[in-house]
DNA sequence: CGGAATGTTGATATGCCTCAACTAAAGTGG
DNA sequence: CCACTTTAGTTGAGGCATATCAACATTCCG
């Protein structure tokens, strides 16, 4: 069991440097606990929050939701994640966050963050270089949704799925979880179910992936990332990771 | 004629509320201007830059190089915009940035902008916010490509387009500058340029919009926010305006 | 004026969506 | 624990929308 603390400063060390100060200022935030049933929403497109979530465990969705009732999933985040973290300086939320399977979430005080800026600008840098990678994220789902055929499309979201996963020691040998149903890998991906279903059979034919009952196993990374024209150099972390 | 103070104080305080000591550290910033040709690239990927830029004049568009030459443009800025912002915290540009047609620019060394961050935290909240709504703009990217149709996404991205250029009073009676090419307009929405054409024409039929010329002239505002679902909460201005 | 870039149009093909029927799995209550 | 219901996933048939290709027209620039 870890911390909210070692769990927040773990992620941001991933991507930024934090001295034993900034980490000190860190640890003095305070923490609320809350759990989410699978497919509760944290937070609703229009609300005002006064606190950020911090995921502790199990996964949330971030989505848009159209005048018609479809939904469109923009990216999904894991333990050490802030999914709302730009609730900060954004009044309304303009999308809503939900889990995806249950999840554990702590959620910070923005008084007590922004504190935090004013007398640790660098601990502030850091959550501002997060919600700056999340950004890095959207712009790689337009082009991945936007130019990739189906298949490459649905290639790199589960690369990108399962790198993050191993970069923040969530994998278990080649696999690891990612609880969404097929119908909402359609809602992430721009495609119709049956397409989805399609799809997932051919990647499970060519033994590049297995995924069921909300897992996802890897069986030959270098010929999934080349199909999903993959490279993780969106995703800022300080150092490359071989898998 | 403004200098950029001007211009970014302008911008800023669209969405952030900036005190007088904040505009005075601001304006202690130091501007070197370039001039882009039309087509030449700002900053490529995979470049380190160590100054941010401001658009002063003209159009600039961000985008992604793909493995086999092909464009997906992110984003497209005009005066008073940040178009590499990220790069703050950022090291590397995971996509580049271009001129649409000719644009003056002015570079402001990254590190004078970190100092007014530790002298000024209200200031530099500004310029992260700036950030925020860029990252609301690719979301909204995300779910115009994925899940609109073709005529729904272009009416969506003339919405914007539009609505950006009216509040920063860029725009001419019911028109604006939109110097993108057709060919551009299927590289931003992922469509087919021969789509595009038809798709334009339908739009044109239909007395919504004209275009052409680099101009984007609007024929009837509220028919044109219907069928592109448009709703301009997502960029997170402090009053909305009508046209 | 000539050449290049940009936009238009038509014909064709195909990939994906839609719809529908069916199967399998998971959750619920007697 | 089993019958029942609900949800999730699979499969096939069919049609349509959009990509692709190609020829042509237009505009822009030097």
């Amino acid at each position: 069991m870890s911390t909210p603390n070692e769990v927040l400063t773990r992620k941001l060390k991933e991507h930024s440097s934090l001295s034993g100060d900034d980490i000190a200022e860190l640890s003095r935030l305070s923490y609320q606990r809350r759990r989410l049933d699978p497919n509760e929403d944290l937070i609703r497109q229009g609300d005002k929050p006064d606190v950020a979530a911090l995921v502790m465990s199990g996964m949330v969705g971030r989505y848009h939701l159209l005048k018609d009732g479809r939904r469109q999933y923009l990216s999904f985040h894991k333990r050490g994640d802030l999914p709302d973290a730009q609730s900060l300086f954004l009044d309304r939320m303009d999308h809503a966050v939900c889990a995806i399977g249950g999840a554990e979430m702590v959620l910070i005080p923005h008084v007590e963050i922004r504190r935090m800026f004013e007398r640790r600008p660098a601990a502030g840098f850091a959550i501002w270089r997060e919600t700056l990678i999340d950004a890095a994220i959207f712009r790689e789902a337009i082009t991945n949704n936007s130019s990739r055929t189906p298949r490459a499309r649905m290639a790199h979201l589960f690369c990108e799925i399962f790198y993050r996963a191993r970069i923040g020691g969530l994998i278990d040998g080649n696999s690891c979880d990612f609880p969404v149903s097929q119908t909402q890998i359609g809602e992430t991906l721009g495609m119709a179910i049956a397409t989805v279903s399609r799809t997932l059979q051919a990647l499970r034919r060519a033994r590049l992936i297995e995924f069921r009952g909300g897992r996802l196993a890897v069986g030959d990374w270098n010929r999934l990332t080349v199909q999903g024209d993959f490279n993780p150099e969106y995703l800022h972390l300080k150092r490359a990771v071989r898998i």
